[in-house]
DNA sequence: CTACTTTTAATCGTGTACGATTTAATCTTA
DNA sequence: TAAGATTAAATCGTACACGATTAAAAGTAG
């Protein structure tokens, strides 16, 4: 690779951009309701499977208690979360939607999917990307760390 | 697009994952110069452009001052930059390498290089990978926001 | 049953991100 | 040239992101 290091050849700086554009539409979208990107993944991976732990929740989106505990804090306050300790196991916490949450699901959903087309991404660039960023996200994962 | 909110199938979760895979691989990698990748990404477009204003700077990296002004001040106390103020217009801040970014830039990029190489990901995957990504970001970026 | 380890969240410190406001310098135009 | 607009940085407030530490609860081995 000959200029490697010019900046905007770098893979790295490309997927840097592209999550950044992405968080620029999905706040956008987002901010009627009052949510931000981050907090309507957790409200994504709820309404997929609701009541879990905020260590699951955690792995599920790869965040660590640093970022999620205050998130969490700050989604309760605004009304789409719940917390519950564990009876059995005092250590767990489990985390629930809120009323609002499943109720606004439809309309939040329907917002970002329309945001989403508005940039008319092709299923089959949507796809291949999607694929491609698996494929690389593996490796980067099954890296070993020096 | 049937199970569209699935959330293993989003195409945001995706970049977002990839683009912290990629934090921190290069975190790791920058680790012993006491960089961030923020910061290697600047160092990476003075590489390529010395002496640019704040301005340009924010523009070619796609952020605020905001962000930036702090992060140059850091930089700066860790000697990697200089900042000169124009005289012609004592509005414009010029940012300069300071020897240490010079000296150290061929370790530097050397030691993510092979950070990336460990990874073993294919030129053409790489080549492809970059050609989603742009396609994507330019329709994310002419989106006309509502 | 008690000392030790492990597990789970919470907390802390540092460093991005970003929109909004502020401040100072420059430009524009009447 | 003086008032108003524009521009460039800096500053502020809020919200992630992450590694490290802490604290409490639960598991485990002698």
């Amino acid at each position: 690779m000959k200029d490697f290091f010019t900046l905007d050849k770098q893979l790295c700086f490309a997927v840097y951009e592209t999550a950044g554009e992405f968080t620029k539409l999905y706040t956008s979208a987002l901010q009627p309701f009052g949510l931000t990107y981050p907090q309507y993944l957790v409200l994504l991976a709820l309404w997929e499977k609701d009541g879990v732990t905020a260590k699951e929740l955690g792995e599920r989106l790869n965040l660590g208690t640093g970022t999620l505990t205050p998130m969490i804090s700050r989604m309760i306050s605004n009304g789409w979360l719940r917390k519950e300790r564990s009876k059995a196991d005092e250590r767990k916490v489990y985390i629930f939607l809120e009323e609002k949450a499943r109720r606004e699901k439809e309309v939040i959903t329907q917002n970002v999917g329309e945001a989403i087309q508005a940039c008319s991404i092709e299923l089959e660039e949507y796809e291949e990307l999607m694929e491609l960023l698996g494929k690389v996200r593996f490796k980067l994962k099954s890296r070993v760390p020096r």
